[in-house]
DNA sequence: TTTTTACTTTAAGAAAACATTAAATATTCG
DNA sequence: CGAATATTTAATGTTTTCTTAAAGTAAAAA
């Protein structure tokens, strides 16, 4: 299970970010100063390090750029926690190297999401959109073309069928699918991509989207 | 990715702009005056220089008239960043041979629209207007021919049905209707476009010009 | 077999996005 | 300048799309 770093001076903050990512299953490490998280670093090499930007000492962007000064952490990633959309504590902090920011007041789910689809980039190669035969997905018309007639389909729909159809026979998560189709801040609930796959079940057809229990949908084109 | 130069004496501009594009995906080149910009575009031949004019030594008027004495250099796309509307350092920019400008402040979210339209320009082979059978564009004349009968446009109306006119089935997203039509300065609310496709359908009848709802206009002939 | 878990389905309500109208500004042209 | 024409905005309306809730069903686990 990957090791996250929580560096942040408000107690607080930190209990409420180790409960979240704990319960998730992760390890977590905590800081409450920029020099600590620099020991801590270099003791327990994290996967992934929250960073408050605003800390006493030395703060968020100094840490980052320390860090990512060094070659061998360079590869940690590293997510600032800034108040409020401050244009310039952000601009200066991805600068620094930070690989992405959630601004204050932290809402759990949406710092949950941002940590998976963080860790799944370090991971996973980038999706490639190979069009299938028989089925063509259409981007500039915006719409999709099967068997010679054109269905039109709303943009949720469209991108949830672009998706499973960029990979035939592959599966896909539930979490790969919110993130991809929803982004990582919009929060729904899992009913939603359900609804979603009914509504195309029966625009393209049952036999297409097939559903694997537990794991969840696949696009599939021969039979 | 395309390659963008920086020029610019202030540290903060640099690292606000550098922050900016990067975040787009642009590889981004700095340099803090005007004869180290010469330099790096010899080193780095960058695809769009975004170069102040006021710098001290060798000003930005300076150096976009040696880049585009140069053969070589003249397809570099140069947008000039001025102090206010000083006409007349916009003046002798554009004389000097600069393909744009925008003035400081600079607004983020303006530039980078202005970064991609350039490059765009570039890139993007000039929309050729295949008149569409039964529909006549006739630029000159600000008129076009629906079978056989003249029908007379405002200009934004006109420049707006010949952006969808010519890709029939192609969606447009408002940006890009924005950009096409009303310019990068020119901000305008949305409702702005609704209602000039409100008199154009009532002008060239209702069926051509469809919505897509969350994507927005296409036109189309047949049907 | 029973229970649980995970997806399915339907319908209703909320939200997003475009449509429409009228009025306020700009612009053009005589 | 002043009337006519264009353009933009603002307010309100309408439609479509999205999300959720709740009850259902089927497969897997106990």
């Amino acid at each position: 299970m990957p090791v996250i770093l929580i560096v942040d001076d408000e107690e607080d903050i930190r209990q409420i970010l180790s409960y979240n990512l704990k319960k998730e299953g992760f390890e977590v490490v905590e800081a409450s100063r920029g020099d600590e998280a620099l020991l801590q670093v270099n003791q327990q090499k994290p996967d992934l390090i929250l960073l408050d930007v605003m800390m006493p000492g030395m703060d968020g962007i100094e840490v980052c750029e320390v860090l990512k000064a060094n070659p061998e952490n360079r590869s940690i990633l590293i997510c600032l926690l800034t108040a409020r959309s401050e244009d310039y504590s952000q601009i200066a902090g991805l600068d620094a190297g930070a690989d992405d920011y959630v601004t204050k007041p932290i809402k759990p789910k949406v710092l949950m999401s941002r940590v998976h689809a963080l860790l799944r980039r370090k991971e996973e190669p980038v999706l490639v959109e190979e069009p299938t035969k028989g089925f063509e997905i259409n981007r500039e018309k915006y719409i999709i073309e099967k068997d010679g007639k054109e269905i039109r389909l709303p943009r949720k729909e469209f991108e949830l069928l672009a998706l499973l159809a960029s990979k035939p026979d592959y599966v896909f998560k539930r979490d790969i699918i919110l993130e991809k189709v929803w982004g990582t801040d919009i929060i729904v609930g899992d009913r939603t991509i359900d609804v979603h796959i009914r509504k195309l079940r029966e625009k393209i057809g049952e036999q297409y989207i097939k559903t694997i229990k537990g794991i969840v949908y696949k696009f599939i084109l021969n039979q």
